[in-house]
DNA sequence: TCGAAGCCCTAGATCGTTCTAATAACGTTT
DNA sequence: AAACGTTATTAGAACGATCTAGGGCTTCGA
């Protein structure tokens, strides 16, 4: 019943084409050599046949694959719009995305050999997690792109977001609103987190304000358990790590009769597609991801194609103001949210 | 700088452990046929120079490639369940897992053909889009295994949850806390959304209540634009089409003064990691999608390595019960609870 | 008129494996 | 000692493409 046949090669092409190989090979490749005429003959024999090049041939003969592999955490929806935009990138310098993804019990050596397999001739990285003695190991054998953590080895290339400048964007906008009583929640030992953390530091004291730091991470339930720490001294503004960190706390706070952006305003980092959801409106530092990925992809490229040494790339972030940053309300409320505050336990 | 020396190949090895090729073939593969005391010799050979057979050139020559294609859409969280579990399941039945994603400006035969590339013996789809006609087109060259969707031609294999299954488990659910006025928001043009609208319509006339249908959709947008709908006449339980919608439909309740579950209880579908977060903590019916992934891998296998004809496999689903449908309240609070609704514009 | 220069085209080697079939080595049986 | 099995090993042909080197055929300038 299953009308397996072997699938068509270049032998049958030519063949039906009254052809050689070699010239079918020439036409499939759309390389120079090749008479208009019998371009079009073979194209439509190929055509008749159904035939699509093999690729493991294809690739064991030519050294180029034209394969960037793309290692992604199934977990991380903010990896998946990048997953999205990368695709987007590398078809337009004609590459095709050998994707990996990092998963419970799939590590990502176990990825990065997977893209190895597929041929990749270029590997790009989302947030790796290897040590740097790991990474320099595989970026002998290929060139690696780290994307969003650049403490790497120097034979890594790094494409990233300027974290500092989100954080003074953030921090301009609510001090700007007219907040003064800011907190970060932090991301814990998440990848960019010590640069937030200490650019939050830095931006706040350069506006003579006090640096409060909570500890939190990247996702919901770590900012409902930094909103524990807030309840005792509710602040009139937050900075949480990423959008899904500030969902979580937006939540709790609103749980303990706190409105945002009344009582509270909430910034989050990474413009997810959270943030945009009409009941959620949350101001966030965008990220931009199809500029990383394409930052990524013309970095890999690059190393490629070029004899060129690593780079490291900044982007600046934007900042996207939503509806939960606010100014502050007047001193007469203020009381009322004291009050506020004090009635929960 | 760059050390990208060729990298090792059987002759290499062979050459440095005094062998024939076939013999380090024979070796690296585990085959039979070789004396223990030369495999010794060779695996050492091969540990020295850093040997690693080249998967391209390896699945040219023996057609097996023990890889299989699957498709996702990046935006969709729960495939990102359904990606991670069936890692684990290829790779416990000795397979790899090329992924493919399904994005923007990337259609699904792309997608596809992006697999085939690569060299899977067989494809499987999650909620494919493709025409009947396109999928048995495919079909004629590899097993196609269709996930979460069933109406397929009948040369794809199909697993899926019992939906109808499912929303029976969740009209039970309901009707057994005491619930009679309960409406479905549909999931419009998804996947499964006739089935379970039907199955909804059956489960409540076999109840005797009423079966209320608002249109609604496959995301958290589409449970507002629902919630709106259901403003003037508020029901005592609504259960959802998936997770997502439940949780719009939640937020947008919750903004017009109604609790959950005093006031409405609300079921999900999929039971995703949102179902789970601690501040949302939603009832929903389980999918599993770990057992889904595991019966498509299963089938995709099966298809591969016997030479059996395609089947349709239907998982049951279950019913994970967390905080937001409970008993509905008393006539008492009913007067409070309609009034609440009468205050809304 | 003849060699040089292009343009099309093809034969054959090659990529790094696996597979088939044949050979070598060696202990057992007749 | 010849015949036989068994086991260990190898040479050489695939797999399906690309690449290199060259072979016809036209066209052109001297």
């Amino acid at each position: 019943m299953t009308d397996q046949r072997r699938r068509p090669t270049l032998v049958d092409v030519a063949h039906a084409a009254g052809v050689s190989r070699a010239l079918v090979s020439i036409v499939m490749r759309g390389a120079p050599g090749a008479a208009e005429s019998t371009r079009q003959k073979v194209l439509e024999a190929a055509r008749e046949l159904g035939y699509r090049p093999d690729s493991r041939a294809r690739l064991l003969r030519s050294s180029r694959t034209k394969l960037l592999g793309l290692s992604f955490s199934s977990s991380q929806p903010f990896h998946a719009e990048i997953v999205d935009a990368a695709y987007a990138a590398a078809s337009a310098k004609g590459y095709e995305i050998a994707l990996s993804a990092v998963a419970n019990g799939r590590p990502e050596t176990r990825a990065i050999e997977s893209l190895l397999d597929f041929g990749s001739e270029a590997i790009i990285l989302i947030s790796p997690t290897l040590s740097n003695q790991d990474l320099a190991g595989y970026a002998r054998q290929v060139p690696i792109v780290s994307l969003l953590r650049d403490d790497v080895d120097e034979h890594v290339d790094s494409v990233r977001s300027d974290n500092y400048a989100g954080i003074r964007m953030a921090v301009d906008h609510l001090t700007g609103l007219g907040h003064r009583r800011i907190v970060h929640v932090d991301g814990g030992l998440a990848v960019a987190a010590n640069e937030r953390r200490a650019a939050f530091r830095i931006e706040m004291l350069r506006h003579r304000l006090e640096p409060v730091i909570v500890p939190g991470g990247p996702d919901e339930e770590d900012g409902v358990r930094a909103s524990h720490f807030l309840k005792a001294n509710i602040p009139s503004a937050v900075i949480a790590f990423n959008d899904r960190s500030a969902l979580g706390l937006m939540q709790s706070l609103r749980a303990s009769g706190l409105q945002v952006p009344r009582d509270v305003s909430v910034l989050g980092y990474d413009d997810s597609q959270f943030a945009r959801l009409s009941y959620v409106q949350l101001s966030s530092i965008s990220q931009d991801a199809p500029l990383l990925a394409a930052g990524a992809v013309d970095s890999a490229v690059d190393r490629i194609e070029g004899t060129r040494s690593p780079t490291r790339v900044v982007r600046t972030p934007h900042l996207v103001v939503r509806k939960t940053t606010a100014a502050p309300v007047q001193a007469s409320c203020r009381s009322a949210r004291q009050s506020a505050s004090h009635s929960t336990p």
